[in-house]
DNA sequence: TATTGTTATACTCTATAACTATA
DNA sequence: TATAGTTATAGAGTATAACAATA
């Protein structure tokens, strides 16, 4: 008898365990520098970018609600910034202060870190096949 | 002048959006259905598997008074019940009922549908090759 | 009128601490 | 004494609804 488990299932299957261990060692990192895997997720965008509240919630797939009150609890802190846009009186853009640049990329060396055992379970031909694949099952045609 | 983004870097940076993606789909079904991600991550694991109160949360990273209200909040809609282990007095045993048998079937299926999008973007060939490096960097030896 | 952002409110998730019952 | 689970409490994340200011 053969397999009776379709094929796309199967990668399903294989993925949802990735999924969550990376989100697992994100959490971790968010946790051991007192942030949420949101607010991490701001960090990240704020690394090149100032972009609106509106833009940021859009993004994030969150209400502009939920915006004020991560940004509020993320200036608090010293993380980063609000400053009014100048082609829109109503408009606020976000960015990184230094001390929030500063921790986004000791943030990004600590998720090196986190993956690595994950990662170097793979000799470098297999990782550029897994970059590949991953990068066209994400569709940037 | 060659690549300065070393390897490893560059495959976190092609999972990284399809952790995310995945996850934001994840999120999408379960507020669908009146469920938070962790509830989802619960219904999953009780699929298969009649685990205790503590099981549960070390398996899901979480303190046993989080897992009480997890739990209580499911079992008042239904989807899963608590049962008293025969081993050991102390521990309670949690399984799905009916109903959310029912559920986390309709659960699965939902999850393919909605990340076909993306499964489908790759030929079979190339679907098992990445089960099998998702597998093989999941570490299951 | 529509959009940008904030505030008020309510519910869920999560952790810590204190507790009861059993091993 | 240690472990299994619950309850009380508090803080963060999230959505909805109502609002002020600007386009």
């Amino acid at each position: 008898m053969k397999n009776a488990i379709p094929l796309h299932v199967e990668l399903i299957d294989a993925l949802i365990p990735i999924v969550f261990g990376t989100t697992a060692a994100l959490n971790k990192i968010g946790a051991e520098n007192d942030l949420s895997l949101t607010q991490l997720r701001v960090m990240g965008i704020l690394r090149d970018r100032q972009p609106r509240m509106a833009e940021l919630a859009d993004y994030l797939g969150l209400k502009k609600s939920t915006m004020s009150g991560l940004i509020d609890r993320a200036e608090k802190k010293g993380l980063l910034a609000r400053t009014p846009s100048l082609e829109d009186s109503r408009a606020i853009e976000v960015f990184l202060t230094q001390e929030g640049q500063a921790l986004v990329e000791r943030l990004h060396l600590q998720l090196q870190e986190s993956l690595a055992p994950m990662t170097s379970r793979l000799n470098p031909s297999e990782q550029r096949q897994l970059r590949d694949l991953l990068d066209r099952m994400h569709g940037h045609d």
